[in-house]
Order: structure tokens, then sequence, then C-alpha cells
DNA sequence: CCCTGATTCGC
DNA sequence: GCGAATCAGG
């Protein structure tokens, strides 16, 4: 996955998040392994969020807080991306 | 029922 | 800084 952002990317990102379109058509659009998450977290991190021209999801804002890793919330493979 | 963005934490 | 998980609402 690309863990770095290149100008096109930040700049197709900004353009279809304004543009209206759904964190998952920007994911599809840019293709790769990013996932509508990875857009969003890269849209909050430009300051994109919240500046949707879209309402339903933007209506919101304050979300629950994380139980941390106290004891084995993530037992998910963590970074078990098949290292080479 | 599924989808949407938003927030937080771990790496 | 990035990604993924979780939440809350429509």
């Amino acid at each position: 996955m690309n863990a770095h952002w290149d100008k096109p990317r930040m700049e197709v990102l900004t353009r279809l998040w304004l543009s209206g379109k759904t964190a998952r058509m920007i994911a599809e659009k840019l293709g790769g392994g990013v996932t509508r998450n990875a857009v969003i977290g890269k849209a909050h991190r430009l300051g994109l969020t919240g500046k949707h021209g879209s309402k339903s999801a933007a209506l919101k804002r304050a979300r629950a807080f994380r139980p941390k890793g106290s004891d084995q919330q993530r037992q998910r493979v963590s970074k078990t991306r098949a290292y080479s």
C-alpha cells in the first residue's frame, strides 16, 4: 500500500471529496489498496473533514471513546501484511 | 438492512 | 503520518 500520499493523490482526494464523492468512491477511484478508512483518515489530516458538500454522516461529529488496548482489544494480525 | 463520514489509537 | 476499528445516524 502507499504509505505516502503523493501530490496527485491528495489532489484527486480533495477534488473528489469536495466534489461530493463519498470516501468509498474516492477509494475505488484511487484503487491500489486504499480503503474508505484510509481516505477518510487522510482527508481528516488535510482538514477536509467537515467540508463535505453532502450531509448525512457530516451532521454528526463527536465519536465514542475507544477502549484503548487494555487487555485484548485489537488482537488482529497487526501489520501481518506478508513480509517478504 | 446497508451505507455514510468522524473520531481515536497503535504502529 | 497512515491505517484500521468503532460509533452513530439516515
